[in-house]
DNA sequence: GTGCTTGCAAAATATTTGCAATGGC
DNA sequence: GCCATTGCAAATATTTTGCAAGCAC
């Protein structure tokens, strides 16, 4: 399921005075076969590029990337290894959200219905367009909260 | 009003083996008398000391601020600015949340009993001790959609 | 006294930017 | 042809780390 095709991508690139060129379909295209739930850095993505033999400087990578999160195309996650991570934004929003353990970073992903909601309904009231919302709950695992280690 | 002592954050600090240093008690004492809703980066906070002479390091203010957030006294927030900020973690939490634009940044600021609840109770279901919860929607504003510019 | 903690400088990491060349429109 | 975009290298920003000296326990 294309959501983007290459002649929709370049209108609503036009429509803003920007240009269609072969690394943002290529990115865009990496970012659209990726498996569902998946999501990638600029490195993870610079990597799976240069695998493919696409030769995309990392640059244009964080250009891309920062360029597609303010158009909407791209959702921008910030998980807890210090860098951001990407995944396509779906145009029907089922977001994840994650609980993050703060000693030893250890994650658990979960859905919510009732925060896509207040999510919603929040950006509604202020007149703003959606296009991500992301609860990051951030607690002790039962692990570290036995361990006193300093980690 | 108080909620750590000299002797109470000392406690806490020798039952991992830690120990209390004067740099931590004055940075606690800093987020303590900070007004309610304030938050200060790494760099904020060295400019805080700076101006009352007070001669603290940077590395000193990057160690002591993860410490402190992996014991959940201070509760790190993560922003648009590229940089994390921080801010005391009140012990009844009555987290407030972001609507972000992503292209100018605006951020509107907004609480939601539902969003803690559902964060306690994602939480308490993995065993989880909560420390802090935290919408981030992230959104264009009107003034932005109104605007093609590339912002 | 032991070993956690600090300050400093250097390193590591992540991201941005200046600029000449390229190539969409 | 105009000017957005790319790739490269250098710059920036943020945070981390090695190490000797200091200090909490």
């Amino acid at each position: 399921m294309s959501l983007y095709t290459t002649s929709s991508l370049k209108a609503e690139l036009n429509e803003r005075g920007w240009r269609l060129t072969p690394q943002r379909e290529t990115i865009l295209q990496v970012f659209q076969n990726l498996p569902k739930g998946n999501h990638l850095s600029a490195e993870d993505l610079y990597n799976e590029l240069q695998t493919d033999g696409e030769r995309i400087s990392l640059s244009t990578i964080y250009r891309t990337l920062k360029l597609m999160a303010r158009m909407g195309i791209l959702r921008e996650l910030e998980l807890a290894e210090g860098h951001k991570h990407y995944e396509i934004n779906q145009p029907y929003p089922y977001y994840h959200h994650h609980l993050i353990c703060v000693r030893c970073n250890k994650t658990i992903e979960f859905k919510s219905d009732s925060i896509l909601k207040i999510g919603t309904k929040t950006a509604q009231k202020e007149g703003y367009h959606l296009l991500d919302c992301q609860l990051s709950i951030h607690a002790i695992c039962p692990t570290c909260q036995r361990s006193l280690m300093p980690a």
